[in-house]
DNA sequence: AAGAATGTTATGTA
DNA sequence: CTACATAACATTCT
């Protein structure tokens, strides 16, 4: 989607989707029909992302508030305008492009107050200009909560998913296990930093890149990890373990990642 | 074809 | 209050 575009929404209601507060997005008959209702027409003159939230901005103040979840994806085709699959929520619709928006987990229209809470509640994002990573080092200073999980508390830092996490922590030598107060000033700048590098490049590449092989290279590679999944460490080719950290897998390298002695 | 996966939130339990 | 576990929801792929 070529930047500056105008362009204008249609969405369609599905089950529990566009609950509450945006159910007249719908058409009529519950089919998808570009222009129906509510944002029909309504230019969007800018897209914002917080971390994993994603906020068009419409005239007169209307927002659409997208989170993909887990499945949720966005796909870009060029005109013309083909049927949209049975999961498509909202379609984007410029002169020259159509963006459908499949399987969000959050699909609502918002107003200015309400995006404001939204910001309010997710930490400083690593991708934008204007975020203060002192904030993100003073929340961690001040836990107990082990580095694993802050590391993916969205209200802590905005944008790391399962993978960066486990790439992030392995990349700057530290255990998931060492709690957040038992990081000094120096290790918190490093993972910031590298969290911003790391992110930058995905953004740009569309694509999880995390090893310095695909961030050199990275013209023909997309997923490349280190250890994530990965049987051994490319650093020591020692075994790289599995973990569960809130419920979710993660991975380490005894070897490399040691845990501090504190306690 | 059951299960797993790059996510989040609400609710239950100890 | 905390901390953890579980469920719910979304979809596609193997």
């Amino acid at each position: 989607m070529p930047e500056g575009h105008t362009i204008h929404a249609a969405a369609r209601k599905h089950d529990n989707m566009l609950k509450g507060r945006v159910v007249n997005l719908s058409s009529p008959q519950g089919r998808f029909v570009e222009g129906a209702q509510k944002l029909n027409g309504r230019e969007c003159i800018r897209v914002e992302a917080y971390g994993k939230h994603l906020v068009y901005r419409f005239v007169e103040h209307y927002y659409l508030h997208i989170h993909l979840g887990l499945f949720g994806r966005i796909k870009v085709h060029k005109r013309p305008i083909k049927d949209a699959k049975n999961s498509v929520r909202v379609r984007l619709i410029s002169a020259t492009h159509v963006i459908d928006i499949s399987g969000p987990t959050i699909c609502e229209l918002l107003r200015a107050p309400e995006i404001e809470q939204l910001i309010d509640r997710i930490g400083p994002d690593p991708l934008r200009e204007d975020a203060e990573p002192e904030r993100v080092f003073h929340r961690i200073r001040n836990s107990r909560v082990p580095i694993g999980k802050l590391l993916m508390d969205q209200s802590v830092i905005a944008g790391i998913g399962n993978i960066y996490r486990t790439e992030l922590l392995w990349r700057q030598k530290l255990h998931p296990d060492i709690r957040g107060r038992d990081l000094n000033q120096k290790q918190l700048e490093a993972l910031w930093d590298d969290a911003a590098l790391l992110l930058n490049i995905g953004a740009k590449k569309n694509a999880i890149l995390t090893t310095d092989i695909a961030i050199a290279n990275p013209s023909k590679s997309r997923e490349k990890f280190n250890i994530f999944a990965q049987k051994a460490c490319p650093k020591c080719r020692g075994p790289i373990t599995k973990i569960f950290i809130n419920g979710r897998r993660a991975f380490i390298c005894a070897l490399c990642q040691k845990q501090l002695p504190k306690r």
